[in-house]
DNA sequence: TTGTAAGCGTTATCAT
DNA sequence: ATGATAACGCTTACAA
């Protein structure tokens, strides 16, 4: 594959002025720029990025750990990501950790040694020791949609502590009593919060919060479904199931339906997160919609601070709910119609 | 950061006997590697892929564009990519055409200057000027899901010719007769291959193919809804839709939703891509069902033997019919149950 | 404006 | 078994 002395040769100029050329840095005569210009696609040039990494010591690449790439919460904040780190001259590399705190690591390790110039991390559950030491070391780091206890991080996420109170609100204004809330894994700040935020609401409305009206999921469709299984088995089962995102909402609509159930007659459902295709679920689904392409937005512009060495203003966006007919809302409710995300992808 | 010599330093040896011990080749006395280990972890030391890269002219990174990130298809591709790239040491960068041909470009163009081992595509619409070049200039590279007409490279891909026959005859059987069809660009061999079976199905069922039944979307959801919109304008609106790909599905059920339209006793819908949610429609959607993990596998394996050389055997796998209840279909049909796509990530 | 040459962090060749 | 050193393809002082 041809290099630059290649093109210099065949230009017949240096290789330093190759380079200039192709970095339109510094000054070069109109004449040799068009002749080093006319041997590079001559050659069919590439620049070997690899190459110019090592000297430069920048790749303008930054990875990118999100927690499940089946999941369309993560796959809308990727695009959002994506598209906002393109605009600033970056491409971004995407690992999948799977919820899995080995395989987080592991592409953690594998971007830090292809020498990302930042790191954007949606943290699995536990604080494995090398995230420690990447935070220590003081790579350029921004945590995303999630953070971890006692570390010092900048973070960007959503808040939805005032949407899951008006969900609450809402259901008991319905005449719920009986809600069941499947939450995420304790040890992650989405998981914990989001319970914190229901049982704080919970108690707000005057309802009872039942200990085993409270399950805990990993944030996957299969663990969604059972719990709500062992919801469903209860001898007093809850009237509504509150799933703490969209795939174990997903889960459990599965078990609901391998159940014959009806709903909202026989249990209602709700979701944390808001996709594309509640609208057409049977009935349409109660959700709480996070700001995504916001939260991407935010995330790249932070860690594009950070790799310059600039101050960071973390950001704490507002989820919100959006109401549909999934726990038993009156036909003539708004909200029925529409897509309740915002960048849902669909103009 | 540091880097081998300080690695070499701190254990009192040289740096080849560091990078030795790292790559565990050749010989080394079991002391030596102990005392450098010792030096590696007591420093944080970590390995520079980019340095590595330059030195051995190989990266263990394949690249992947795809269609469109926001289409769950491809997720779940990328998704049974990386597991399999993974099994065999490569990490897979992924870069997200959104459709559009200058968008694959750029990414193509990125990851051949990072220096891929390889490059899986998806490719789009046109055949650019640069795709044309990789594909002359030789780099290891293998078409995914679709193939560029002209164009010598491998490709593995799915056939659903013979499930779009099964589903014309299901929609005769089932008395209906007119169907309208919304294909993906013209351009692009999933959007012509699926035409061209539809219209031969048709035909085979002694059934009127009808110009105007005949729409063209670009995959993506807003198309399917704007090509539905068309089609309900009609003067006599077909009684089955039948979407050419999953998002576009999505798009013409929004559409119906909006006209406040009842499935299937005002229009039918069924759709060329099985996805989780579809089950949970109302009605389930009738689908066509592509064996995704499978395509993922034999995409990373073809790609692998062309890296090193090998001659590579093309793939075309086989799609299969889902039957639920959006075309009508009577209630104690079998199908309603349970989830057609195979590998839908959730055990 | 252009050229020469050093150096980025590895690996690999050739000695020892 | 280990060490010295060249080379990978590029950018960037520094010289001319």
């Amino acid at each position: 594959m041809a290099g630059v002395k290649d093109v210099a040769r065949l230009a017949g100029v240096s290789v330093a002025t190759v380079s200039r050329v192709l970095n339109d840095s510094a000054s070069v005569t109109d004449a040799t720029r068009a002749r080093v210009l006319a041997a590079v696609d001559e050659l069919g040039y590439r620049p070997n990025a690899v190459a110019r990494s090592l000297r430069t010591d920048t790749t303008r690449t930054i990875g990118l750990v999100i927690g499940d790439i089946l999941n369309p919460f993560f796959t809308e904040l990727a695009r959002a990501i994506e598209d906002q780190a393109r605009a600033s001259g970056y491409s971004v590399v995407i690992g999948n950790a799977d919820e899995r705190p080995e395989r987080q690591d592991h592409y953690v390790r594998t971007l830090l040694e292809q020498r990302v110039d930042g790191l954007l991390l949606c943290p699995t559950a536990e604080i494995t020791p090398l995230v420690r030491d990447v935070v220590s070391g003081g790579a350029p780091l921004v945590f995303l949609d999630r953070t971890l206890p006692g570390l010092d991080v900048p973070t960007v996420r959503a808040d939805g502590a005032a949407a899951i109170a008006e969900l609450v609100r809402h259901l008991a204004r319905l005449g719920h009593r009986r809600i069941a809330f499947v939450s995420g894994p304790a040890l992650l700040s989405t998981g914990r919060e989001r319970t914190e935020a229901f049982k704080a609401a919970m108690e707000a409305a005057g309802l009872a919060v039942r200990p085993e009206y409270l399950e805990a999921g990993d944030f996957q469709a299969a663990s969604g479904r059972a719990a709500a299984a062992r919801l469903l088995d209860l001898p007093e089962p809850p009237e509504v199931v509150f799933a703490g995102d969209n795939l174990m909402a997903l889960g459990a609509l599965d078990e609901i339906r391998a159940r014959r159930l009806r709903i909202p007659a026989d249990v209602g459902i709700a979701s944390y997160d808001d996709v594309p295709w509640f609208t057409h679920v049977d009935p349409p689904v109660t959700a709480i919609g996070q700001p995504v392409q916001e939260l991407g937005r935010r995330a790249v512009r932070a860690l594009l601070e950070r790799i310059e060495g600039r101050p960071v203003e973390p950001a704490v966006l507002d989820a919100r709910l959006v109401v549909r007919r999934s726990c038993g809302e009156p036909a003539d409710e708004p909200g029925d119609e529409g897509n309740g995300s915002e960048g849902s992808g669909r103009p």
